[in-house]
DNA sequence: TCCATTCTCTGACCATAGTCAGAGAATCGT
DNA sequence: ACGATTCTCTGACTATGGTCAGAGAATGGA
């Protein structure tokens, strides 16, 4: 990494944090405390249970417990014991609580167009051009990929959009029963692994591995990238990963099948080093099947 | 300004202050507090005057004293009267503090490297060079144009950089005694104005005005932009600004000259309404003369 | 049934980041 | 020379944004 390349990140952090917390400062700090916003923000028009507001922001229970009798005490929000869980405790919003909020939305509003208003129509959109690109690479930069449980509430997320998405895309939709099955088990290891990528929490891709000792050949299955994440190389990193997995695990080759209709994959694993062979099973819905040697550790 | 586009500003801000502020959270929360970091990191290698540092972080005198006295205690800093006044106190790092302070130096150098190490070299560019655009624009954004008296000492280092300037690019240099001069009368109220742009109370531009509200004519002189802010149409900005008082003053024919080389400058005229027009004055700096006639406010 | 756990709440603390008033010394302007 | 101003400092006070321990009610699991 280059020294003016870290040069220009510490002058982008500078002069952004400044500004925004400047303008932060002129605009939404109104009657209430920079912490009572936030939550009165998090609870949202749907209200929320208390433990969900403390894990979303993090914060001792004690402490939200008081910022709550506050907001009440203020007639923002009122707070009812759960049908189901008499220990939980959902806050919602009264009409006043919803106007106070509707007034930071509108402050958050102004905090940007403070931003746009000086420049002129061509230097705005060059702004926002560049501020999408930022937030982009930003959000590629904040993915982490780790081994997971099938049966991990990310896992099934990801395994559920995998099978939405090919159902989706396939001509004539996809049905899981007629394709060859990858079973939690397979997906456990030693029989195999699943790779689930998460962005701050969000799971928002996966790829698997079915290892087969015996013979140094590895299967990649259930590779998915979330269309939110879509052009930051994620699949690409995915299946790097799951290359060096498949190599630390004694695997020397790696094949995959896929789908006519899924082109940007095929174009990912041709510039990934796979090259098309014939068809080394009967996958119904694959049109083609490649492979990769591996490079030993 | 569109609904879209201040979504895109509002989902920027977040995204960005939330990595930023993760990111500070994780590195530079070592031994000291936010508020001593800031402080040791202002104070700077060279040392700086106590009244300097509070005005640069605009807190309060009995907080910055105090903050000292800690500083002092641990060894960080030593703080001496100053030479020529003896009320001015001077600040310096101690070689504790100044390693603290490197210490701070790289912590920041680690934190942007965090942003630029999970992305493969090609998002890296990306990324660098939409941040130095955003950053480009959001300076554009703080510009702040006023008028300003001749004497301010804001005034005078663009006056000062404006002379270096033409010194520089003129074949041959340039000697003000040659040129018609603008005394600072002339550029105060009622005899004419002088603009100043500011980014963050640090001047970036001027512009100035002779009125001649007898003949309703006024003459542009003293445009000048920094380099560290040009492309952001700042020139532009000055030159509509001069335009706007020059015609609540009863102008109704802006004039101008300029020097062949200032090519950029010629452009900026010949673009915002100027026609070249025969040599009215003397100036034997000038090669080309410009008019534009204004509509009354 | 009963013990462990979960969830919320209260009370007691704490550090940080200030603000405000005023005092004392030095300097400036006239 | 002297009154106004500038600069720094101390002391008293405040709000914010927490942490920690423990209590009490509800629930879950064996």
């Amino acid at each position: 990494m280059e020294a003016e390349q870290i040069e220009a990140v510490r002058r982008f952090n500078r002069v952004i944090t400044q500004r925004i917390g400047a303008l932060e400062d002129a605009y939404l700090s109104r009657e209430h405390s920079l912490g009572l916003s936030r939550l009165l923000w998090e609870i949202g028009s749907e209200g929320a249970e208390v433990r969900v507001l403390r894990s979303r922001l993090s914060l001792d229970s004690g402490y939200v417990s008081r910022q709550l009798r506050r907001l009440e005490s203020e007639g923002l929000v009122t707070t009812d014991p759960d049908e189901n869980d008499g220990r939980v405790r959902t806050v919602r919003l009264t009409d006043a609580g919803a106007s106070e909020r509707a007034l930071l939305d509108r402050s958050s509003d102004e905090l940007a167009a403070s931003m746009l208003e000086p420049l002129t129509a061509s230097q705005r959109d060059r702004l926002v051009a560049a501020m999408a690109e930022v937030e982009k690479l930003v959000i590629a930069s904040l993915v982490r990929i780790e081994i997971t449980d099938p049966r991990d509430p990310d896992a099934r997320f990801c395994l559920r959009s995998y099978f939405a998405e090919l159902g989706r895309r396939f001509d004539g939709g996809f049905d899981p029963a007629q394709s060859i099955p990858a079973g939690d088990q397979e997906m456990s290891l030693p029989d195999g692994l699943l790779l689930v990528a998460t962005v701050q929490g969000s799971p928002v891709g996966c790829g698997a591995l079915k290892l087969h000792p015996d013979t140094g050949i590895a299967e990649v299955k259930r590779m998915w990238v979330s269309s939110g994440v879509r052009g930051l190389g994620l699949g690409r990193r995915l299946l790097e990963c799951l290359a060096k997995e498949a190599s630390t695990r004694g695997t020397s080759t790696l094949r995959l099948e896929t789908n006519q209709t899924l082109t940007e994959a095929r174009r990912l694993y041709e510039t990934a080093g796979f090259v098309e062979v014939e068809a080394f099973n009967d996958e119904p819905y694959a049109h083609h099947w490649f492979q990769r040697d591996l490079k030993p550790v």
